[in-house]
DNA sequence: GGTAATTGTCAAAGTATTGTGAAAAAATTG
DNA sequence: CAATTTTTTCACAATACTTTGACAATTACC
């Protein structure tokens, strides 16, 4: 299931491909603006990028972008066939490119190349299990054990208790974990997020997180 | 441990990385030129091969390869803008690849992913069979027995059934099992992953298949 | 200690995902 | 090319999960 960072002004071309592409069994999150963009550009496995956006230029997100080691594979869509704009881009590091018009099939293609091809570097780096006292968890098989025995975990626990697992000791404020575990869209109120700490708690049957009364909630160390 | 044979004739990058990688605990030969190259390539788990070499194309070393049904894993090296070498030698047979300058890390990351997927697949393909519990692959045969008497598997439920078996307790994505059985062209939608996933279920009458809801299926370990 | 704000807890309502069978489409076979 | 088998899609049912909201408990602050 991967995730897609859209950005598209136009609003005919925009929504239509977010839905062609989520009609293809990817994930789509659709934002107009490059500053909505950088939100959290990491969490995403592909951006598929306009080159002709109103507040600034799509270069200098892709440069802000590799400059921070994020190599995540960006394809670009250009207006019109301007060849300086496209060899720019390349070189700044877009995956690929295509020119618009252009049949979305096509785009659809070139996505699956570089997402088989090429998985982000974040992912290679990240082990594949992660232990924390008496927790263990397995991303591999997505299961969670706690003192040598397996606890069932919905798909938001999981995320969210792995979110935190990967960093014990630092705080996280209920926006920070809505924003990275579900995301910008559907934005569920911050109590979910107490809901779910809730249900963590009561299968481990332990304080794995204790709360910052008026912050948030933190992993123990 | 693994055997790499590394190609490249920039004369810093080559003994550096020679030594990075040596000191991960991998055994390194280091080549400057194809004609080197050449003498015997079959002898290594892994090749790392620089695309931009004074002595011809890369391009051509790899199609050899191939050609000779060698099937090691070779990650190329390219330069940022050389995007139409990276797809030319991602369709040509490359497993990967690393856009210069690279870390070192993230570099043997991706050589660890290459030898894993290697010695599983190598692993499956020296047995000609497959036991789990109740169910038995003879890949030989293409027969599949549940619980000593055989049942008929269509082609698909057959390479599904393979993929997920040989990696019991992991979990596979839709996509990832759309990729890895259906490949890239004639591309059906996730739900099909579904039905078959039910026919193979009906046929051998257990749940050897687990449902991750939000996530994909999982083969009992 | 009293009060307001924050968090814990639970269950019901609302969503989303998956199971299932059958029909349509595509591929294979004779 | 017709018959058969397989694959894919679709619709709807079943189920699991998520979110909300109400109220209780706790904490912070005066």
């Amino acid at each position: 299931m991967s995730k897609i960072l859209l950005v598209e002004d136009d609003e005919n071309l925009g929504p239509s491909l977010k839905k062609y592409l989520e009609d293809e069994g990817f994930t789509l999150e659709l934002v107009a603006t490059l500053k909505l963009a950088k939100r959290d550009p990491k969490k995403f496995d592909m951006i598929i990028l306009d080159w002709m956006l109103p507040d600034g230029q799509g270069l200098d997100f892709l440069r802000e972008l590799r400059a921070q080691k994020i190599n995540i594979p960006v394809i670009m869509l250009t207006a019109r066939a301007d060849l300086v704009d496209r060899i720019l881009g390349l070189e700044t590091g877009a995956s690929d490119y295509m020119t618009k018009p252009f049949e979305p099939r096509e785009l659809v293609a070139r996505i699956r190349v570089q997402l088989r091809n090429v998985k982000s570097s974040h992912e290679f780096l990240e082990s594949d299990h992660l232990d924390l006292g008496a927790l263990h968890i397995d991303d591999l098989k997505r299961e969670v054990y706690f003192e040598d025995h397996k606890i069932e975990l919905t798909k938001m626990e999981y995320e969210l208790l792995r979110l935190m697992a990967r960093e014990p000791g630092r705080a996280f404020s209920r926006e920070e974990i809505l924003n990275k575990v579900w995301g910008m869209e559907n934005y569920p109120s911050t109590r979910t997020v107490d809901t779910h700490v809730l249900q963590i708690r009561q299968k481990t049957k332990d304080d794995l997180i204790e709360t910052l009364r008026g912050i948030g909630y933190r992993m123990k160390a």
